[in-house]
DNA sequence: TCTAAAAAGTAATAATTGTCAACTTATTAA
DNA sequence: TTAATAAGTTGACAATTATTACTTTTTAGA
């Protein structure tokens, strides 16, 4: 049985990668001519909020936190995004300052894609156009879901249904047991609350055994008791 | 002096009326030849959740309210929608169904245009193509705020922040005394919490002459105040 | 492999928010 | 106009969440 059975993975993630796969050769072609890869270490930061876009990001390898910073300089995580995804594209096209931040939640390989060759083949390309407004349609019903996630769950609920989630994160190809790699700083400003609260609420669930704890890993064995915390109908 | 100056509104406002304006008036006949015009009485639904849409919504006049049905029927309002805004699109654009609801706020009168008519301008018009685009990055940028707002600001200043933006929503045409009138049970699930604590915090406000209430009528005396509680630097 | 430094985990307590009950003020329809 | 109903308001209290202070474990570098 598969996870989509029983959980609505896709109301939780922003699957970016759809605007990349099945473009035409030539688009790609454009797209891609001048592009640059770097190498981020963790914790190392991609784009910085009010920053201007020179271009998007496009990443290969690893994951990258998308988060704001408040007044007093906490984090808050909005989105975790994985291998294959695009990130930094809605404020090239909103032609916006950058409304979040980026930074690398483990050591991970980024191609830089100037905004010049980014709006020239949407220009020419009817379908990267066509993939760009489905995309953004779906990551803002996302961002929906996520609000009334936070008005109308308690964290104990929003740390299960984030567990659940970042364990799709977190798959390799390889079918077997999944570890999340994650600092409990970044999972509690991922929920939205202080550390402590997540400890607690890891410390429930680790004793009645829906996971287990190695260090700052975590390795969920039970996650349908997960979903069913989430309250996910 | 304007509110511009002292507080960022463009960062809590969609701005989809931007869509139409400018637009080609061969891309707007095509657009809007079958297009047809309902009144709905305040509290009637437009949309609901979770059904395929057949079309997109234009608001003619009047206020709707977009929101999220939880499990317990309470409702969480994302979204104030106001006169010269397009609502419903972004589930045709993503191939989806209705990822929230949508009721008149007041009485409203809401023009409808097909499905076939939206999608079909879509692909003659590089124009309504661009500014699709731009206005969901930016819409996209909005509701990220929404979601920092609560996961790191207090019932007390998400009050205050959502009265200042009602306030510019329900500004008319002439300048003066601004009304907001909106039930207690509708701000409570916008600001999402209890209506009582809503009732509170408006309270507090009213003793310390932020505001006036009459019934469910609330009239803003000084804004600066509010948007310091808000504490938008 | 040893050892600081950083991160994780725990407990107690304070502050905020939610819920229930009672009551007052508006609104609506007979 | 008035009775009935709905909506707004207030207070008391319970539940949840944040904060502070601290111990233990893990990690990364010498």
């Amino acid at each position: 049985m598969s996870i989509k059975d029983i959980f609505p993975i896709e109301k939780w993630d922003f699957k970016s990668q759809s605007i990349l796969q099945g473009i035409p050769p030539e688009d790609l072609a454009m797209l891609t001519a001048n592009q640059t890869e770097h190498l981020y270490q963790k914790g190392e930061v991609v784009f910085r909020e009010g920053a201007y876009p020179s271009g998007i990001f496009f990443i290969r390898s690893g994951k990258v936190k998308k988060y704001k910073v408040n007044e007093v300089a906490k984090e808050h995580i909005i989105y975790v995004a994985n291998t294959g995804e695009l990130i930094g594209y809605a404020s090239v096209l909103a032609d916006d300052r950058y409304t979040d931040s980026a930074a690398a939640l483990e050591k991970s390989v980024v191609s830089f894609i100037p905004k010049e060759d980014f709006l020239k083949t949407l220009q020419h390309s009817a379908y990267l156009n066509r993939q760009l407004l489905k995309t953004l349609s779906h990551e803002f019903a996302v961002l929906a879901n996520s609000i009334s996630l936070f008005s109308q769950k308690s964290v104990r609920e929003r740390t299960a249904l984030q567990l659940v989630v970042l364990r799709e994160k977190y798959k390799t190809d390889e079918i077997g047991l999944v570890e999340i790699n994650m600092s409990r700083d970044d999972l509690a400003s991922l929920v939205g609350t202080a550390r402590e609260n997540v400890v607690r609420v890891l410390s429930e669930f680790r004793s009645k055994g829906y996971l287990n704890t190695k260090g700052r890993k975590i390795v969920i064995t039970d996650v349908t008791s997960l979903i069913n915390i989430a309250n996910y109908h």
